[in-house]
DNA sequence: TCATGTAGTGGACGAGATCGACCGGACCAT
DNA sequence: ATGGTCCGGTCGATCTCGTCCACTACATGA
């Protein structure tokens, strides 16, 4: 993870169907070796993968919003986790430190979903209360910020 | 926006790499027809761009959180909005319906550059109050989820 | 019936991806 | 010092992909 390897993943989160060609010229070596050092990226997991980033509105998932879960003492974490997840309408799930233990992120294409989906939240074996909050505009979302070059290569070679 | 370009989407959500001639094959067209939706797809909007999907741990970002803005009276969002967006550790910024009217979430690599950023976020004008909550653990995030084929556009050609 | 616009096909050509062979410096043990 | 080995890079060949353009098929509407 040096200076070239940054380098070459601010430019694939800036544009990640740039070519190998193009990284090329950018960081001054060949494609072979950029390829090289990609599939090295790709493999220890620095990049996990590429995505299109969609337009949600556009597709119809007009409304975003922050649900919070408070469990109960008789909460299993790991059953909890796995319902969760079986849910397509939660898009990230984080786990906190603090009364609200899960805040999840959905997106739904109507009120009425979402109120079925919070129903179908404060189902959950385990979930004493739910709190959500609705989001009224995303000012922006995932915005990549540029990789601390402190060194350390975070115990991933 | 018909079965084809959500089938392309999904295809480009997955796996943003893909070429067209893969697309091609996959939804039964020839590449440059293919090529010729996504172009359109891009230019309409419904897909803002591509990106490296990358391990923050990976990169030095390990500590994720989320922090609430309460703001005051006086509070110009214009302005706050402009702050925080100068702020580069904020990787997201939620407008929200509620008493934390934002929601930021934040990486960094260590908890003194947290303390910081609390300190940083707080001193903005118009800001009364944050509240900050630690992630102990991020169980997944930006999942894409299926794009629902209600027939309808959304407003967009 | 005939223009017109839209979406797709097929071919051609330049650019990119990818593979194997080779090169040179760093490191290590003899 | 010498030689072996590893690592990262370059170079060249080949195959695939991207991209442009001309042509076709089909639905729409005057």
């Amino acid at each position: 993870m040096d200076e070239i390897d940054r380098t070459i993943v601010n430019l694939l989160r800036a544009d990640g169907r740039t070519s190998y060609a193009e990284l090329a010229r950018r960081v001054g070596l060949t494609a072979p070796s950029v390829q090289d050092r990609v599939v090295k990226l790709e493999r220890n997991g620095v990049i996990a993968g590429y995505t299109a980033v969609v337009d949600s509105e556009a597709i119809g998932l007009g409304i975003t919003a922050l649900i919070g879960i408070i469990p109960d003492n008789s909460a299993d974490h790991l059953d909890i986790c796995e319902r969760l997840r079986a849910i397509p309408q939660i898009e990230s799930c984080y786990f906190l430190a603090g009364v609200e233990c899960y805040q999840l992120k959905v997106r739904v294409p109507k009120m009425a979903d979402l109120e079925q989906l919070i129903h179908r939240v404060g189902a959950i074996p385990g979930v004493a209360q739910t709190r959500t909050t609705i989001t009224l505009s995303t000012k922006w979302e995932d915005r990549p910020q540029p990789i601390p070059s402190d060194g350390d290569d975070h115990g991933v070679d």
